[in-house]
DNA sequence: CGAACATTTCGATAAATATCGAAATGAAAG
DNA sequence: CTTTCATTTCGATATTTATCGAAATGTTCG
């Protein structure tokens, strides 16, 4: 990942709606959900929903597929991870580093 | 984390200049490094940087200490740490995912 | 084909943000 | 205590962004 792709990506993610989106999208799977349904739990217009998808989706964090009528969007969890390594590479100059060599899943809060 | 916490967070890393900040801290280690050093390696006037790590430090991503006359900056790994599980919180469901189940340090690109 | 439906594009306005030089703060050294 | 140095605050400007209604696009069904 560039420096300048993560940017893009970190500007989608850094809006309210957008985030309740893509989190929305990450807790759907693979699966996916219909923008009209994204944008009743948002509780925002369509035209606003769809600003806010499109955004997500030029960032590459989500994908749009058409289902009938609806258009389906699912997160990119590739993308996402992507963008969580960009985060944390070569952190403390790349020797071994316990603040990011715990993995996720045994992390103690 | 609160996603109201989150959207600042983010907000602070989606800009060109303080990602690259954050990331040199986040490479720097817990040492950090001195304010005027970063401007120097960014490239950019003392007084735009200031702004820029204020912004960090206000989301919590970075802290600073004072060491002589020089203001030390350093990346706050453990608030790193909380934006990514919040991004990823309650993946799929919350069931089983193999997108996110696996550790960082064993991912094949 | 024509009506109903889901979503996007357009256009205009309001609000937030990046930028940098100049002046101010605060600490150290002579 | 005055000078020097590192950094921040101020102020002003230009750019970007969020917002939403109305109109347009593309899809399905009768």
């Amino acid at each position: 990942m560039k420096a300048n792709h993560a940017v893009i990506a970190l500007s989608a993610l850094a809006q309210d709606h957008r985030l309740s989106a893509f989190r929305l999208l990450v807790q759907a799977g693979p699966d996916g959900l219909p923008a009209g349904q994204i944008a009743t739990q948002l509780d925002i217009p369509n035209s606003s929903l769809s600003h806010h998808l499109a955004q997500l989706a030029e960032a590459g964090l989500v994908h749009q597929r058409r289902d009938g009528r609806s258009l389906i969007y699912s997160a990119d969890f590739a993308a996402m991870r992507g963008l969580v390594d960009f985060l944390t590479e070569n952190c403390c100059g790349g020797g071994d580093c316990e603040t990011t060599a715990m993995p996720m899943e045994t992390r103690q809060p």
